[in-house]
DNA sequence: TAACACTATGTAATAATATAACATTTACAA
DNA sequence: TTGTAAATGTTATATTATTACATAGTGTTA
C-alpha cells in the first residue's frame, strides 16, 4: 500500500490540468490557464509542479521542459521513467515496458556508482507521422 | 571514415573550453568565459554549441542544461546518449557500453514509433560520495 | 485546546536560460 | 567570380526558473 497524498488546492488545479491535456503542458502555459482560478504568480505553479514531480503524479519532459501526468497507475515507477518522443508531432508518451524497466533498473557498470533513478526519452516519428 | 567537421573560430574556442572541463558547463558560465576572445553575446554561445552538439562532439546533459565533451572518441554514437550523474558532487561522465547501447538501439514496443535516437540519464551516488 | 512543526500559499523582484530579427562577413565550390 | 551556405555580430526580447520574505492552513501531540 503507497502512501496516499492529498493534493493542497494549487497542486489539484494543476494537477487537474496537466492530467485532461493530451499533450506536455509547459509551466507558463499552465499559468495562463489556471490564472482564472486564482494562481497568478510563477512560483505558485513551479512549487506545486515541484510537489507533483516529487510525488510522482506527473513527469517532467527534461528535453522540452514540460510536464505530463504518470500513466503508470500509481507512480511507484517515477525513478525510473522512459517516454518516447515523436520529433515530427512533438507527440509525447510514457513508456511502460517491464522488460526495458527492469533491464535499466539493474544496469550496473564498473563505474562504481550505485544508480537508483534514471529517465530515458527516446526521440523518432510515431506512426502517424512515419506514414506521411 | 566519417566526415571531417572543421570547426569555426567561435565554434573551435567553445569546444576547447568544453573539452578541458572536467565538469559540464552551463551556457552563460560559458559565455564569460570566452568574453576575452571576443564572444560577447549569448547567441554567438548558443550557435557554437547548436553545432557542436549536431556534429556531435558535445552533449547536452538535458537535467543540467549543461554541456560536455563527448567521450566517445568520434561522436558516432551522438544519435544513442548515456550518462552518469552524482546527485551530490554533480559529476557528470557518459557511459560507454556496447550492451547497453545496442540494447537501446534495437528497442521496439507495440507503439509503432520508429526510434532513431535516445538519451538516458542515470542518477545516483558516485563512489566517493557513496562512502561519504 | 494550546503549542508546535510542517506544509502550503501569496507577492514582488530578479536570475538564468534561450531565441527572434536583421545586417554583414567568410568559406568554398561551381 | 559569382553564387550559396555557413558563420558572425549586435540588439532586443522571450522563456524558464528561483530568491527572499511574509502569512496562512493542517495535522500532530502534550
Amino acid at each position: 500500500m503507497e502512501k496516499q497524498h492529498n493534493l493542497s488546492k494549487n497542486q489539484k488545479i494543476i494537477f487537474d490540468l496537466i492530467d485532461k491535456s493530451p499533450e506536455p503542458l509547459k509551466a507558463y502555459s499552465i499559468l495562463f490557464n489556471v490564472q482564472k482560478k486564482g494562481i497568478k504568480a510563477p512560483l505558485q505553479v513551479y512549487r506545486a509542479l515541484d510537489k507533483l514531480v516529487e510525488i510522482g503524479k506527473i513527469h517532467k519532459i527534461e528535453s522540452r521542459n514540460a510536464f505530463i501526468a504518470c500513466q503508470n497507475s500509481s507512480c511507484q515507477i517515477s525513478k525510473a521513467t522512459a517516454f518516447s518522443i515523436c520529433e515530427s508531432c512533438e507527440n509525447v508518451s510514457e513508456i511502460s515496458n517491464s522488460k526495458l524497466s527492469k533491464y535499466l533498473s539493474n544496469f550496473a557498470d564498473e563505474s562504481g556508482m550505485k544508480y537508483n533513478k534514471y529517465n530515458l526519452e527516446f526521440f523518432g516519428l510515431c506512426k502517424k507521422c512515419k506514414s506521411k
